[in-house]
RNA sequence: GCGAUCGUAGCUCAGUUGGUUAGAGCGCCGGUUUGUGGUACCGGAGGUCGGGGGUUCGAGACCCCUCGAUCGCCCCA
């Protein structure tokens, strides 16, 4: 690489090969998913005036205080490339009159920005799945939603995880929480961690998952946010449990999960990999892949009418980590390779790569470099079949002769119908078998 | 923002306590052999050793700064 070459900017990627394979599977399977959840489709801006996010994520935040990607456009105005859906998405509806739609199951995917230190599992530009229900008040919303966030991990093929789940309360419940919690911590403030103690100010529920062993102890007697649950926000959360069993999506209560962000009310859940599994091992210190919640209190930070809704996004990047190693899913199948050795003969072999590819055969062609050579390299591409476009001394015209790359009888069959399917849509080559110990000829009709 | 490790050909790496023209494998390009073929052999291209400064007779190796990567803390997806 020369020294003139621009670097890419720290935090982002560029990525090929089996990780690109792995992330296209994770985007299509959120795709086909969300279609038999019958979720819509949306598209928004990657950027918003930095109000949409500071107003509804929460000053506190590190995502608004210190992590987004922020500046001034021409006309002095602050913008910011969005840090999360949630907030764009809540903007979008409220502009675009969506309550018409109400209640809406909303899905859409793409690049996040925060200006964080990367590590494994996180990146500055990094890309999420995100799936949204509007305008629903019932926890059958959160069923719903949950069910197919756990469709999409099942049909992923990850293993090893499971959703953790948790009950904020309402408003109410969740102040009368934090104040119980403040005060709980505040009595032994000199032996928390450093970093709790100033969670304390400013984010006291933070605390009960810190993975400080000076914490530990103290948070295994804090309050429990049942001891302060209306009797509305336990029967909600009760019904959002039970409609999960009947769904049969497994969970686990855990009391101490909490989500960073301000607007999150009764339900917040995490699906996290499983202690010591494989996939713990594969995600190193970034265990959550999918996490969300309910946030009826956002639409109203935005100017907006109460408005109930959940959703949930999930890192694309983590995600495709997990499936990285199922790459019998990820691997397209090339069907054929074209090349000749003989020069002049290079159309014919385009044309038949045309012809084959028009019938929806994945090919690829080998007509550069030495000539000798091209049949080698068309092998190690391991295509089922090679095609090698040679003259035909009788005809003065040219054949392919094809040589069918396959393990056993069975399967050469099959491909040799397949392939002889393929000539007869075209009028302008014939299909004959076994020519001088190739499996079949392909003439080239004048 | 903090900490640790690292940065030599396109890729994976070797380069001994600092000592002459910086190496290997794979890949790429070409040739020979084989001769309808997933072989072997030969040759070639490609590196101001991330960048800058310093110590030294001499630095890829040592020191400082900087950029980047990896992993962890914080936080999160």
């Amino acid at each position: 690489m020369s020294k003139n070459t621009p670097q890419a900017i720290r935090g982002t990627q560029d990525i090929f090969g089996p990780d690109a394979e792995a992330f296209a599977f994770v985007v299509e399977t959120f795709e086909r998913v969300r279609r038999l959840y019958r979720f819509r489709r949306v598209e928004m801006p990657v950027f918003e005036k930095t109000e949409v996010f500071a107003r509804s994520i929460g000053e506190t935040t590190d995502i608004v205080s210190k992590e987004m990607y922020s500046f001034e456009d021409r006309g002095g105005e602050s913008l910011t490339l969005r840090p999360e859906f949630t907030a764009g998405i809540a903007r979008a509806y409220l502009t675009n009159g969506w309550q018409q739609h109400a209640p809406v199951k909303l899905a859409t995917h793409g690049p996040l920005f925060r200006y964080e230190r990367p590590q494994k599992g996180r990146y500055r530009q990094f890309h999420q799945i995100d799936a949204e229900i509007i305008g629903a008040a019932e926890p059958q919303a959160d069923v719903e939603l949950l069910a197919m966030a756990d469709q999409v991990i099942r049909e992923l093929g990850i293993t090893g995880v499971t959703l953790h789940l948790n009950t904020l309360g309402d408003a109410d419940s969740r102040e009368a929480w934090r104040a119980a919690l403040v005060e709980h911590f505040r009595a032994v403030k000199g032996e928390l961690s450093e970093e709790s103690q100033e969670r304390l100010e400013k984010n006291p529920l933070r605390i009960l998952d810190s993975k400080d062993r000076r914490d530990r102890q103290f948070v295994a007697d804090a309050p429990v946010i049942d001891q302060f649950l209306s009797d509305e926000a336990r029967s909600f959360f009760d019904a959002v449990t039970s409609g999960l069993d009947a769904a049969g999506v497994k969970w686990k209560r855990a009391e101490s999960l909490v989500r960073g962000l301000d607007y999150y009310r009764h339900t917040a859940f995490e699906f996290i990999p499983d202690e010591g599994s494989e996939a713990a091992g594969k995600l190193g210190s970034q265990s959550t892949i999918l996490g969300g919640g309910r946030y009826d209190g956002l639409m109203e930070s935005l100017g907006g009418a109460p408005t109930p809704a959940v959703g949930w996004a999930a890192g694309i990047e983590r995600l495709a980590m997990l499936v990285g190693a199922s790459d019998t899913v990820l691997s397209d199948r090339l069907t054929y390779v074209v090349t000749t050795e003989h020069e002049g003969l290079e159309p014919i072999a385009w044309r038949l790569a045309s012809l084959l590819r028009q019938a929806g055969s994945a090919t690829d062609v080998i007509l550069t470099g030495s000539v000798k050579k091209r049949f080698k390299k068309a092998n190690s591409l391991e295509a089922d079949a090679i095609l090698v476009v040679r003259p035909d001394s009788d005809k003065q015209s040219a054949d392919a002769l094809i040589d069918f790359k396959v393990s056993d009888e069975e399967q050469r069959v099959d491909l040799e119908m397949e392939f002889e399917d393929i000539a007869s849509r075209f009028s302008e080559v014939e299909f004959a078998e076994e020519y001088h110990g190739f499996d079949a000829k392909l003439t080239f009709l004048q």
